[in-house]
DNA sequence: GGGCTTAAGCTCTGCGTAAGGTTCCACGTC
DNA sequence: GACGTGGAACCTTACGCAGAGCTTAAGCCC
């Protein structure tokens, strides 16, 4: 089964996030200090759980040391008020994160829903219940029947959906999707995402707006 | 059961594949060498799977020599930077490819995939509904009476059909139907799509135009 | 002369932006 | 803590325009 790392140096917390997490059949190791963190081999593990404030080094230190070799999964751990480290994560190539205070429960769920998966990059297809996205034919599918998306609602949705469960900062996303030639507006991406929302259907909730930080497709909102 | 054959070289990767496939009833012969490709006889194996790079021969020469007896359906392992080879293999009669690094669930699916797919279009023969495709004897019917196709429309169509359901780029097409010799106008594919597309009469259709990006062969579209 | 390419006019798609509405968060007040 | 309020972030609709793609007709070259 998934190893994973957890850093959090709140011993009720950690102990129930541990907990949770051995209940869905993880693995876990459980450092309390940043310092520690520093030194361990991001490789050996399926995922990583970093708080952000952490004695010995910033959460962000670790999960820059940890980009500089590896791309294993990195969920923060955030404080709601934190604002500004969580969007300097995101940056940094963190894939989620959580804020606190937050229900061991959730966060174990959104562990799983993120390892379940294969690489979905690697993938001609991607399936997400009813919705079929087929990267090499550039088609998707709605419980069967086509959809007709123009090539930049595709290249959204297929950004999306390969991330999915992963937050994905609006500058990150139009810089992939929009044209990187010219200076666009603000509301540019809106639009798109607007419009996708729409053409999807009941599959338009799964596109999550994450306030203040970009959108996020979430396959637990499925209908 | 259906009986393939792998040329790998890579021990762990090799006995990984082996495992899938053979999961999944078919019965796998494993060569590591490609001299020793050079020597089998294809028509054994209802589906070949090369590495490109192996000791003894280069992937790329055991294709062409099979492609001198047999129309066995060939699959590619090749490197995801080693572009130009793939481009070639295609050329060479290749009939899918798959980028390393891969899951092994992956290729198994795949392979699953294209022995289901019905036995005429190994024999050099693709039919979709009432349209049949000689790729041997360049010839094209519609609901059994034939169609005069020119050399390079025959050609456009063959790629399209070949790899049906995939959006192929226009520029892609261009390379593989169109004269490489000289700079071709931007005008000149349409012209041939249009044409093709009148000929093709009610399968016309089927050939549907990917904003943006090309075209692809839609089976789904058939009358 | 048959087949490939180009030219040219045309259609129409899709992208971007503006503008007005809506939702969400932060902060202050009670 | 409940409530209210201002402002920022975001949603949505409508519209114009650049340019991708279609088609016909005419040229070019083997």
């Amino acid at each position: 089964m998934h190893r994973l790392l957890l850093v959090e140096d709140d011993e009720k917390l950690g102990r129930q996030v541990v907990e949770q997490l051995e209940g869905l059949g993880f693995e876990v190791d459980w450092l309390r200090d940043g310092s520690e963190a520093l030194r361990v081999d991001p490789e050996l593990y399926a995922l990583l759980l970093l708080d952000q404030m952490l004695p010995g080094a910033h959460g962000l230190d670790v999960l820059k040391r940890v980009r500089e070799s590896s791309d294993v999964p990195v969920m923060m751990l955030t404080a709601v008020s934190d604002t500004s480290s969580t969007v300097r994560a995101l940056e940094l190539g963190a894939d989620d994160y959580v804020t606190k205070p937050f229900w061991p429960e959730e966060l174990a769920a959104r562990v799983q829903a993120r390892l379940r998966r294969p690489v979905a990059e690697r993938e001609g297809r991607i399936e997400v219940g009813g919705l079929t996205v087929d990267l090499e034919g550039r088609s998707v599918a709605v419980d069967g029947s086509a959809l007709e998306l123009t090539r930049l609602e595709f290249d959204l949705l297929a950004l999306l959906v390969r991330r999915r469960g992963s937050a994905l900062q609006r500058a990150w996303i139009a810089d992939h999707v929009l044209d990187a030639e010219r200076e666009n507006s603000d509301r540019t991406l809106d639009v798109h995402v607007s419009r996708l929302r729409k053409k999807l259907g009941s599959y338009g909730a799964c596109v999550q707006t994450v306030w203040g930080v970009g959108y996020r497709f979430n396959e637990e909102l499925k209908p």
